[in-house]
DNA sequence: TTGCGGCCT
DNA sequence: GCCTAAGGCCGCAAC
């Protein structure tokens, strides 16, 4: 059976703080409990547990208190709005057929570890949920922790099994209590060993695996150990000792049941459940918990008078694909519990877990007669690709068609277009005998599918962005997908060796800044640096921040010629940036082969289509377009990114695609002159605005110039280029004049771009796609310069999008129709990335070339540079 | 969660 | 007196 156990306490803190109060009309608040059963409600339909208990702390001192006097002590007390809502939730929990359940001296957590420690011995799937990250320790290979938490306001729940914990930590999950002796948890004032972090601790419990082989190494005076941890670990011995007691679970408390039978959820109470909801005014609430057709018409509130659309579950596939073949449409919707279906007068769920449902996806999805219309493209693609297969005939995607008529909306959601293009709610109804369905927001949002499709198909039309999505955008989808599902081969064991050594030269690094500081303190912290830098040894500070002195970059290699501390500081910087945000963010990125499937050592980004303003991609979890190249140190990561066995990375980018699309854009003769005859664009520049033959022109003007090329595309002030390019401000403001003194054509064009944008109220790329610009009207001076320079930098920059996406269709449709096995796996902004067998290499590198340079005619040529090697490193010219 | 800092095109 | 170059993602500290 499966049994899903909740930390009632962490959950209703998580439920308290992750939303906006809420009362009822007399004042009594609500939102924690509102809250908490939105975790339960998405857990059940997660989990689909058979028995369910719900933990709660008793609010006296438990067995480590008398262990240890100060437990937990410091801690803020429970605000009164909180307090008085867990009885609340205690008396709703057994009305839902839920028991909950306590036990003076202990904690809620060693009801979780007993409850699961016992359960998993007798053979029971066990899940734990809990926003505590103290739960991990309990995570096996029968007790899987579900760990909440909020992103941007959205309750999210993560499942953490042991590879994954592995993966973030570096080490087993039953370790986690060997950490917590060494570095404490500030939050249950468990004070672990002074001195050792975060850092320190995950290094040497990965090493050590026990404080017992830990201390036996210190005794021994093992080289292995340097001398501050060394020091350290002798002064906090106790110390550690009983921080790890403190922060151990306990597994086997004299609970009266423990039997996961004796959790088995009862039938609920409906009347109960509608009287204590109507009583808080929690009328959508009872919809949401399915409660069904008990549920009195006059509580669910304002019953709407449109016909509702009912809802059902559909096993016989057969039927169904006959059906939509026959309708030649299908509108659709994935979901956790299956593909989810709006017909004319129903919405049917084909449901996930039933043994046909993959031919039937398989058959639906090849299926070239029925159109499919959904609200993300990209999935779909996705779910044809993981069962091998290629989506056809996938025909309409809601929140890419309202991102091509508004790109810069902060949320695509069915919902919200429906919202923006004034498509009215479509009711569902879901009968009472079906808990299997989706939530009823996502039925709603299948439902709308088909009246929404007609507005946004018609508004396209309109605006004349039809072809944009028709045939850039919604084919990209599948391109996406594609590459995403190939994912970019990742050497992990090079890079933790490379990691290895960064973590030394960082010790030492921090060591070098202690010294000369006089003292230990958090270098990372701007806070504690700023103070050190700026107050105590009374350097000369630039500019400040909100909170104190600004700390970055731009300031301290101002100071670093002077300070060997300040140059110590950005070693440091640099070697944490490099070792959290590269070599674990993508050890952590990795496919480790969770839940189902097997680990493919790759790393999968996710690469948005409906993010950017301007018509860019963005990719993320982890961002492949941020991996360093500027300083060697940083470009050494690169070795790691590779191509598999008997393959080749190929990577060309264009080159100067903006300056060429504003040669194009513009008409300027001298821009468009300088690019026919194939000059040195940044020399070129130079030359002009320094009014000066071209081989008089030196390195350090060129520079100079290729900073206002840059700066002119983005809209660039006097005072930027001054502080980027080291001169003064008149003379900055010199160079700009001069620049368009040259490029006359360039001037004329930017003041056309920001008229055209007021007056339509948009910026446009010569594609037509479209971003609107109200700040242009905006009274602030600021908004409206914002907006001034986003109506010359988007036409260009977007543009340059748009060629690229034309350019990544282009090759893959090439690489399809020449049967070739090279496959796209990236794109970064104006390159793209191929992974290649060997033995097509030369041709792919042809390939690539010609349909980059193929995918846009304009008045000057598109160039592109094509590279090729076994890792990132060295295919990147 | 917010602010700072830093990596990319 | 204020601010100051377009578009992103992510880690850490501190609240």
């Amino acid at each position: 059976m499966t049994f899903l156990i909740l930390d009632g306490n962490s959950l209703i803190n998580r439920a308290f703080y992750g939303v906006r109060p809420l009362t009822t009309k007399d004042g009594r608040f609500t939102h924690a409990v509102h809250g908490f059963l939105q975790i339960l409600n998405k857990l059940r339909s997660d989990v689909a547990p058979d028995a369910l208990a719900v933990a709660f702390d008793v609010h006296a001192p438990t067995f480590r208190h008398q262990q240890f006097a100060d437990y937990k002590a410091g801690r803020h007390a429970m605000p009164p709005e909180l307090a008085e809502q867990f009885p609340r939730i205690q008396e709703l929990l057994p009305l839902l057929g839920i028991r909950t359940l306590s036990l003076p001296g202990y904690e809620a957590d060693d009801i979780l570890g007993t409850l699961a420690h016992k359960a998993a011995a007798a053979g029971h799937t066990v899940f734990v949920a809990t926003g505590d990250r103290d739960a991990l320790q309990l995570v096996d290979e029968n007790v899987t922790v579900l760990l909440a938490s909020s992103k941007m306001g959205q309750a999210v729940t993560t499942a953490v099994t042991p590879e994954i914990f592995q993966a973030d930590y570096g080490f087993a999950p039953a370790q986690l209590i060997e950490y917590k002796g060494l570095c404490g948890d500030s939050s249950d004032n468990i004070p672990g060993v002074a001195g050792i972090g975060d850092k320190t601790a995950r290094a040497l419990v990965t090493k050590f695996s026990t404080l017992e082989n830990l201390y036996a190494a210190v005794d021994i005076d093992t080289p292995e150990l340097k001398a501050r941890p060394k020091m350290l670990l002798t002064a906090g011995r106790d110390a550690a000792f009983l921080s790890r007691a403190l922060g151990t679970i306990a597994c086997d408390i004299p609970l009266p049941d423990t039997d996961a039978a004796a959790y088995t959820i009862a039938a609920p109470d409906v009347a109960g459940i509608t009287a204590f909801l109507a009583d808080l005014e929690m009328f959508k609430m009872l919809e949401r918990l399915k409660l069904g057709a008990d549920v009195p018409a006059q509580a669910v509130q304002a019953t709407p008078t449109k016909q509702a659309i009912p809802c059902r579950v559909e096993t016989d596939f057969a039927a169904l694909l006959t059906r939509l073949r026959g309708d030649k449409r299908a509108y659709c919707v994935l979901t956790e519990q299956g593909l989810l279906f709006a017909l004319p007068e129903a919405c049917v769920l084909a449901p996930g877990d039933a043994e046909a449902y993959p031919a039937f996806l398989k058959s639906l999805l090849e299926d070239e007669k029925v159109a499919k219309y959904s609200d993300d493209a990209k999935s779909l693609h996705r779910l044809a690709l993981a069962l091998g297969i290629q989506a056809r005939a996938v025909a309409g995607d809601s929140a890419l068609a309202a991102y091509v008529l508004r790109s810069g909306r902060s949320d695509y959601s069915t919902a919200r277009v429906a919202q923006a293009y004034g498509v009215a709610d479509v009711p569902v109804h879901v009968p009472d005998d079906m808990n299997d369905l989706p939530s009823i927001a996502t039925l709603q949002d299948a439902a709308v599918l088909p009246t929404l499709f007609d507005a946004l198909e018609a508004a396209l039309a309109e605006s004349g962005q039809d072809a944009l999505y028709r045939e850039m955008e919604l084919p990209l989808a599948g391109v996406l997908a594609a590459m995403e599902h190939e994912g970019f081969a990742l050497d992990a064991e090079g890079l933790r060796n490379f990691g290895e050594s960064l973590q030394g030269r960082m010790e030492a690094a921090q060591r070098a800044v202690w010294d000369a500081a006089g003292e230990e303190f958090n270098i990372l912290s701007p806070k504690q640096l700023g103070e050190l830098l700026f107050g105590k040894l009374g350097l000369p500070h630039g500019k400040k921040t909100k909170t104190g002195y600004s700390t970055n970059a731009e300031v301290l290699e101002n100071l670093a010629p002077d300070y060997p501390l300040v140059r110590s500081v950005l070693e440091y910087r640099q070697l944490c940036k490099l070792h959290a945000t590269y070599v674990d963010g993508l050890l952590r990125a990795m496919d480790h082969g969770g839940w189902q499937g097997a680990a493919t050592g790759r790393v999968h980004s996710t690469l948005n289509q409906t993010l950017t303003r301007t018509g860019r991609l963005s990719s993320s979890e982890p961002n492949l377009q941020n991996i360093p190249v500027r300083t060697p140190l940083g470009r050494e990561l690169r070795r790691y990114l590779r191509a598999k066995d008997g393959y080749v990375l190929v990577d060309a980018d264009y080159s100067q695609i903006e300056l060429r699309i504003l040669a194009h854009m513009s008409g300027d003769a001298a821009l468009l002159e300088a690019f026919r005859s194939g000059e040195d664009i940044h020399a070129a520049t130079a030359a002009r605005v320094f009014g000066l033959p071209r081989e008089m022109v030196t390195p350090l003007m060129r520079a100079r110039a290729k900073a206002v090329n840059f700066g002119i595309v983005y809209g660039i002030g006097a005072f930027s280029l001054a502080q980027d390019i080291s001169v003064s401000r008149p003379e900055a403001q010199a160079y700009i004049d001069r620049f368009y003194a040259a490029y006359p054509g360039v001037q004329a064009y930017m003041t056309q771009a920001i008229a055209d944008a007021k007056a339509n109220g948009s910026a446009k790329t010569l594609f037509g796609r479209t971003l609107a610009l109200p700040e242009l009207t905006a009274s602030n001076f600021n908004t409206r310069s914002f907006g001034e320079r986003v109506a010359r930098n988007m036409p260009i920059q977007g543009t340059a999008a748009d060629i690229i996406k034309r350019a990544m269709l282009r090759v893959s449709d090439r690489l399809a129709r020449e049967n070739m096995a090279a496959r796209l796996i990236l794109q970064v902004h104006d390159e793209l990335i191929l992974e290649s067998p060997l033995e097509e290499q030369t041709l792919a590198e042809r390939i690539l070339k010609e349909e980059m340079e193929a995918a846009a005619t304009l008045d000057v040529a598109l160039l592109v540079d094509v590279h090729s090697g076994r890792t990132w490193y060295d295919a990147k010219g």
